[in-house]
DNA sequence: TTCAATGTTTAGAC
DNA sequence: GGTCTAAACATTGA
């Protein structure tokens, strides 16, 4: 899915319109998106939307949680009363902007004022009810987030050196080690670092990683303030397409100019993704 | 027809 | 135990 900023974005938004809301209704379209009992959620009030990881969590009024992971492909649509949602719009034919409920809309939730859309073309995502234990062990296994205090470039180091043998993309994207980074960031990332995605981390030097730790936050930073990246699939809350594609100076651009220096930006298969950079800038 | 797509998990090999 | 690869999940579109 979505990786952090993504995510993050559609948190923001989410405050925004359906907190303090009243979760009246759920329609399941498709169980197996979803994970534990209706009844455990409904009537309950919406009090705070969190983020952690690529993860969104709902605390609800009555002690339980609602955990979202929207995968490769999944969207979180809201339409209010005024209908200011607009997904729809300009491209009709487009799976991804139909107006929902659609065939990939799997579950629908009425709240006081208005509806929100979990849609999936691929059904990796899911949602889950937990109460606080569970959640705690959900969350248990993932690394620290990357504006916590406890992401010192110490930890970093630690973590790193944790996994020596394994190319640096492969342990950005860890989120054992650090919570949220994905394909398209971890890529960015090292292009600003300048640092090859297939270097090994036992092979980076101290001011190296210094330079890749520094980097983390502004590049993730300035994806939320673009509303994050829309391949295909992913929407911001109202429809819109996150717009950060257009700044990526390596993610998805293989075989187009470096923007720095105009090498051709190339394209190598890294644990399974694809990793994307500049064979020039890039040592 | 084949391949790739924002993610995670799991099985098997070394 | 670590780490690699491939495959699985399901679907579309180039």
């Amino acid at each position: 899915m979505p990786e952090l900023p993504e995510v993050e974005t559609i948190k923001r938004s989410l405050n925004k319109a359906i907190v303090g809301q009243t979760i009246n209704d759920i329609e399941v379209r498709d169980y197996k998106l979803f994970r534990g009992k209706r009844h455990d959620v409904l009537g309950a009030k919406i009090e705070e939307i969190e983020r952690r990881a690529k993860m969104l969590i709902w605390k609800l009024s009555n002690g339980k949680y609602l955990l979202f992971h929207l995968k490769m492909t999944g969207q979180m649509l809201y339409d209010s009363e005024d209908h200011k949602l607009i997904a729809g719009g300009g491209h009709p034919d487009s799976v991804y902007l139909k107006k929902p409920p659609h065939e990939f809309t799997h579950i629908i939730f009425t709240l006081d004022k208005g509806h929100l859309y979990f849609n999936d073309l691929r059904k990796f995502g899911w949602i889950k009810i937990l109460d606080e234990n569970g959640l705690k062990d959900e969350v248990a296994k993932l690394g620290p987030e990357v504006d916590w205090p406890e992401f010192t470039f110490k930890y970093f180091v630690t973590a790193m050196n944790r996994k020596a043998k394994t190319k640096v993309k492969t342990v950005l994207m860890e989120q054992s080690l650090i919570a949220g980074i994905g394909n398209i960031y971890s890529d960015e990332i090292l292009f600003k670092a300048k640092i090859l995605p297939t270097r090994l981390v036992r092979e980076l030097s101290q001011s190296e990683l210094r330079v890749i730790f520094d980097n983390i936050k502004p590049v993730l930073e300035l994806a939320i303030k673009h509303g994050g990246t829309s391949l295909k699939d992913y929407r911001q809350l109202d429809g819109s397409q996150g717009d950060y594609l257009h700044f990526a100076n390596v993610y998805h651009r293989n075989d187009q100019p470096c923007k720095v220096c105009k090498t051709t930006i190339e394209r190598a298969v890294v644990n399974g993704r694809s990793a994307h950079f500049c064979p020039n800038c890039q040592k």
